[in-house]
DNA sequence: GCCGAGCTTTACGTTAACGTAAAGTGCTTG
DNA sequence: CAAGCACTTTACGTTAACGTAAAGCTCGGC
């Protein structure tokens, strides 16, 4: 939180890694801003599951892509069990029975409810920074006014 | 997170609870859905300072509008350190130097992109949701016809 | 006067999400 | 072939944000 550099979360791509389709640990890494640690832990979460080449992992498009909706969640403040659940059934969605699949409506619905709440109390802070803002604003102009005006 | 009940958060005001404009801890709690642990937790973190009558703590409105913040500042993902961070330079203000105020500028600058980048993660992720809920109800659909069409 | 409800302090416990250190594997480069 | 670099496993450490248990005030009611 608060990180003073805005995170690019999707890199810039070259207009030709369509090609490669593979990543190393360290690279998902750079790309997403976070340590090869990190990585390591999601995947015995649960929420990461590499090909392995041995003893080696490796990455595909849809480990990256897993990854983001990972670190996405996380910042929304989802906890890593809340999205495992969630990214679990969506795996097992072909067959899953008719109680997994409204088990998973229901999820669905409950995180939406999340977000709306997230979207509401974003507005209302948006308002008190405005507040705190101009306030602090204010004050500043005075401070100069008085060592000006003298 | 994940709550299946609406949290009231703004208690239906009866109209004439002006009057009393001092709580127990309790009272707070039960208003926020929260323990008193919790609320001993955030004075004790520098975020509450209530009234001491001897012992007893007495809560005034200026307090509950505190924990209302805090609360929602939660809700956003801040940590209690940076919420602190802001409401001590807020209370700070009226002799705040120019230094501490152009901080707090700083600081309010970098929440305000932390909640750009949670509106831009909430319409991505609505539209995984969709995504996700409109692939379960097919499934489940073509399950039903399945089901009733032998 | 004592009982229970609700408050208090003190202090140790717990969970999530990693950090960090140690020790080993594997490739490629000079 | 040795050195280095990026990877690997194992395992213990750390931090934030409380939970929980124990033991003691305090006050209104019976």
């Amino acid at each position: 939180m608060s990180k003073r550099t805005s995170a690019p979360q999707e890199p810039a791509n070259g207009g030709l890694s369509r090609q490669r389709r593979t990543y190393t640990i360290g690279e998902l890494a750079r790309m997403f801003e976070v340590t090869p640690r990190t990585i390591r832990f999601y995947e015995q979460e649960g929420l990461l599951a590499p090909e392995r080449r041995g003893q080696a992992r490796i990455y595909h498009e849809k480990d990256r892509v897993r990854l983001k909706l990972t670190l996405r969640g996380k910042r929304l403040g989802f906890s890593l069990a809340e999205i495992r659940e969630v990214v679990e059934m969506y795996d097992a969605m072909p067959d899953g029975n008719a109680r997994q699949l409204k088990r998973l409506l229901e999820i669905l619905a409950d995180k939406r409810a999340n977000l709306e709440r997230q979207l509401e109390d974003i507005r209302l802070m948006h308002r008190e920074l405005d507040d705190v803002e101009s306030r602090a604003r204010e004050v500043l102009a005075s401070l100069e006014t008085e060592s000006t005006g003298r």
